[in-house]
DNA sequence: CAAACGATCGGCT
DNA sequence: GCCGATCGTTTGC
């Protein structure tokens, strides 16, 4: 069943993080349909934490929608040329989020490597962890762009939801370290909000 | 209006 | 392991 609205709308993004892994982030557009198993996520907390992009309450064009309420997309362009999908968390006004970083497909894999071999210029033929792996290489694969950010995951027209497969994760399954590509964010760098499931090979090899 | 800067990726050494 | 690509967003003058 898909998560409903109160999944995202609770307080806590980086509980909401950890939950996230095991889920499953579907798209279905265009008739056509990707699905894949979330493995790496990582949190973002405005206004305090300086690596996140809505920090000291910084709200502009690009940013607004992180400020809405959860269960909707932030989607953003980084290095001028990959599309990061995020999913908003919390309530109206707190700017919170999580940074989908890996996953593990389960459906639509021919799609996916299409989708890799023309927007990625890459030459994989097969399932592999480089498919689907990293927060550029999963949005291509999945075909999200950042003209969906604000999209919402709740509605029962979205192009794009996550659904609950029912198993449970094991706590033991669960690691965490420090979040990739922020070491200028000062002493919040150092903060442990990066999390991936260790049973998968679909997450990126930096283990602290 | 100009300039610097990324929550990265893939190829090559 | 290192390095260049690439461009929308933000910030500074």
């Amino acid at each position: 069943m898909r998560l409903p609205l109160e999944f995202y709308t609770r307080t806590d993004v980086v509980q909401i993080a950890r939950d996230l892994l095991g889920k499953v982030l579907v798209t279905e557009f265009d008739g056509q349909r990707t699905a894949g198993i979330i493995t790496e996520t990582e949190a973002y907390r405005a206004p305090e934490d300086r690596a996140c992009h809505a920090y000291d309450k910084r709200s502009t064009a690009r940013t607004e929608v992180m400020f809405q309420e959860g269960g909707r997309a932030y989607i953003y362009i980084c290095y001028g040329i990959h599309h990061l999908f995020n999913v908003v968390t919390g309530h109206d006004g707190m700017a919170h989020a999580v940074l989908i970083r890996g996953i593990e497909p389960v459906e639509g894999q021919k799609l996916m490597i299409e989708r890799r071999q023309l927007l990625g210029k890459v030459k994989m033929q097969t399932v592999k962890p480089a498919l689907t792996t990293g927060p550029g290489s999963l949005t291509q694969a999945l075909g999200l762009h950042s003209s969906m950010s604000g999209q919402s995951l709740i509605a029962a027209d979205a192009p794009f939801w996550i659904e609950n497969p029912g198993k449970e994760v094991p706590e033991q399954d669960i690691a965490s370290g420090k979040r990739i590509g922020v070491e200028s964010a000062g002493d919040c760098a150092a903060r442990p909000w990066r999390f991936w499931l260790t049973t998968s090979k679909f997450f990126k090899k930096p283990l602290l």
